[in-house]
DNA sequence: TAAAATTTTTAGACTTGTCTAAAAATTTTA
DNA sequence: TAAAATTTTTAGACAAGTCTAAAAATTTTA
């Protein structure tokens, strides 16, 4: 039906459109796509043309309902494929971003039904972000930035808002896993470090960049 | 590395060069790859400089050592993904092959090695082909078709010729599922159909088109 | 073994997705 | 608010993979 380049591309609109689905521009949809920016007018216009995008030149794009639809499908694949890779073969979390690449652009919508059934249709990826269901409705979770939270204040580490390797290998290293309890024991005026509690019994500290990127149910 | 487009044009060399890796002609492909002679010449001139294949024109190709062990790559893919989908997943033999098509495109060493310790090392696939291990060794099970078997002789189902819905339907539907046991009771002499016991307790006829398609280890 | 039939290759074209370079539109800056 | 900077689009090209039509080679047939 798409290919697996348009569905990149919706993919991409998708997710730099935020909640709100507020316009995105040519120029960064080039960015995660790792393309030019005359190759986006190109696809845009084509996609346009099937009715999965607003499009009007110079002005950056939506998704329409049915892109919406097909995108958020891409992404539940996409994450279902993880948590298959990280729960049933053993994969890590920083190692199975590349493979779901491929995986989610396999089309068959009964194997998606049957792997959803054999993962027992769990709710989130390994790095924390929500799985769409079947129809389309994806389940925000609020989650904090480490960053914004205050001193004494707690929470659990529910997700990630960077997926390199490197940054989940740091926390892996620091024992910064998903689930862990996290309190805020201070914050440096300094350059915004912060020194927080790990399960009740480890001091760390992290810098205000990787308190940026980890995020918190309170 | 190569393309989806050539590893499915040596997997078709592959599986029609036999064990005896006999040549194969620009016809034969293009009519199990479903696509015109012309555009075999151009994929064959491809791969023969990329060192897959041997290639001489008018006088069809062989698969190079390089290019067997990819071809042999391929099917080891596609074998395992079935096993994945009939065993884990659920589906009957007839569903899988056309998904495994796509899984087996899947560029990863480390998802399949993963993979395969995940479904136990199997031997054979959910039609009784082998699984090609780790090295491109290839364990050939010694079958015979039903059609060449005497009256009174029996051995046990261990794999088909032809993998059609229809037909891996069709034996379904008649009980005759891998791992049975048959005998042959009788040859009709008019149209060369097999009367067989099944599991030593119930009587089937099959059509000598079908006898041919089911392969028995004695 | 020469004509006929078949197979294979060549020539030229088309689609998809990409690129570079340049033009046009928009936004920022001074 | 006009010039400068940036973003976006247009124009034209290219590689991969495919196709049709026609030419060339091979095989079959009589
Ligand atoms: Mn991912
Ligand atoms: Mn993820
Ligand atoms: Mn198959
Ligand atoms: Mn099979």
């Amino acid at each position: 039906m798409n290919s697996q380049s348009e569905e990149n591309y919706l993919k991409a609109v998708y997710h730099l459109s935020g909640e709100t689905g507020k316009a995105v521009s040519t120029n960064s949809i080039a960015e995660v796509i790792c393309t030019k920016a005359s190759s986006v007018t190109d696809m845009l216009r084509k996609l346009a043309k099937k009715g999965l995008i607003n499009y009007i030149k110079y002005q950056g794009v939506t998704l329409t309902d049915k892109g919406r639809n097909t995108a958020v499908d891409i992404v539940r694949r996409h994450r279902l494929w993880e948590v298959f890779l990280v729960e049933k073969l053993g994969f890590k979390w920083d190692e199975v971003h590349d493979i779901a690449e491929d995986l989610e652009h396999i089309e068959s919508e009964i194997l998606v039904t049957r792997l959803d059934e054999f993962l027992g249709f769990p709710k989130t990826d390994p790095h924390g972000d929500p799985i769409p269901d079947k129809n389309g409705k994806v389940k925000v979770a609020e989650l904090v930035k480490t960053s914004i939270m205050k001193v004494g204040q707690s929470g659990v580490i529910s997700g990630v808002s960077e997926h390199s390797s490197v940054f989940l290998q740091y926390l892996d290293k620091a024992g910064l896993t998903l689930g862990s309890k996290i309190k805020i024991k201070e914050i440096l005026e300094y350059d915004g470090s912060v020194l927080l509690i790990l399960n009740d019994k480890k001091d760390i500290t992290i810098s205000r960049e990787a308190a940026k990127s980890i995020l918190i149910a309170l």
